[in-house]
DNA sequence: TTGGCTCTACCTATTTTTAGTGATTTTATT
DNA sequence: AATAAAATCACTAAAAATAGGTAGAGCCAA
């Protein structure tokens, strides 16, 4: 890359953000930020006009373009440019989904001075770097999540569960009775008793109570 | 728990390993190495047996039932005892199984008392413990995936954004309508043009492509 | 300025889901 | 063996979602 110093642009919604970003960075000598940006657009725009970037540190909630779909344009177009994800969210489905676009390194906001020192320069000898709390996150997703009576002690029977999973699946009534080797009248009962226990008023709700206390899994691409 | 020390079984079909992790554990005053086992089914016996055990260290390749059978077994049966992998495969088929069994560490052979010690401390503080290479290995296994086609890649309009977060949130046509001020017409509209771009039949479908891109977000309670 | 895309809106028709009610069989528990 | 809970099946009717088509207004880029 470019001779000595490395160059870094940064990329996140809050100016606040950015400020306290260089900071911690300009600390460092051969850590140098030469570029700005509120919004994935401007950040596709800089990375097109400067030549000699090292590392783009990326948020994930910008305006007019996400920073998913600007580190997966940026990969496609600027392979050598280094991508590090700096984000609030520890959700296994943007840690996943990034790491496979082939982000270089991902961290929490919350990381300290250190971990992010230690990102770039991990980054900087073709080495990827994930915080510690995102390994974790990712390790964890594999873990069968414990079902607790979620908040209002909601009981689900497991006959009920598996009609919970299929409706996840997107299968209907029928598909699902096919799978169950019942009659979809059946089936139409289950899901009766269902949003009745769980007051909601359609699969919507199922779903993202099924998500929410681990009955359904595997939601993410892997 | 029991009173004070630790109450450990060793599984491995090499007596060799078996004495020189005896030797690792001994040296900690609050390790008691109880028991030994050279073969899956012996371990089974010997949990069933003893029952203040409070860990088992177990290796993957072994006689009769190998090391995955053996945990799942002892999951079901005896959640309360810890798990820990110490194997010499580093493979993310045989890291991520286990996981999802519920195993609670998984280190490699090769690791130091340091890490061994460490792994044990955190497993009976009810932490999961997983080597350094061990979550490099499953990591990585994103990196090999490239799903640059897929999911990814298709594009979904700012609006068919919306249209989605809000039949992910559980509204149908006609609350949407309202929310975004438009007819019901026009909801109905992006909802078939949002079927029959991300290829899916129903509601469900959207959803789990709105969290697999992250276009739906705070599906978590916790 | 033409072509393409988005967002908007409406129409018809079919399929699926939701809602209410009732009932029988299976399974588990005491 | 009796009881309770869960799972099964059925019928009707209304509400909602899906599938097909058409089409105008606005915007942007070739």
């Amino acid at each position: 890359m470019s001779q000595d110093s490395i160059k870094i642009l940064i990329a996140d919604d809050h100016e606040m953000i950015i400020e306290g970003m260089k900071l911690m960075l300009n600390q460092v000598p051969d850590f140098e930020v030469v570029a700005e940006a509120y919004d994935g657009e401007k950040v596709i725009e800089i990375v097109k006009s400067i030549h000699e970037l090292d590392l783009v540190i990326l948020d994930i909630n910008m305006p007019k373009k996400d920073g998913i779909e600007v580190a997966k344009q940026l990969k496609e177009e600027f392979p050598e440019v280094k991508i590090l994800i700096v984000s609030m969210y520890n959700r296994p489905e943007f840690i996943k989904n990034l790491i496979a676009i082939g982000v270089d390194g991902y961290v929490l906001k919350n990381s300290g001075k250190k971990e992010l020192h230690q990102a770039i320069r991990s980054l900087m000898q073709n080495e990827p770097f994930y915080g510690k709390e995102i390994t974790k996150t990712v390790i964890k997703s594999y873990q069968k999540k414990k079902v607790f009576d979620s908040p209002l002690d909601i009981e689900v029977t497991e006959r009920e569960k598996d009609v919970i999973r299929l409706i996840a699946d997107g299968l209907n009534s029928a598909e699902i009775a096919e799978k169950l080797f019942v009659s979809s009248h059946t089936i139409d009962t289950h899901r009766k008793n269902i949003l009745s226990k769980l007051q909601v008023k359609n699969s919507a709700g199922v779903i993202r109570f099924g998500i929410q206390t681990g009955i359904v899994k595997g939601f993410d691409l892997f």
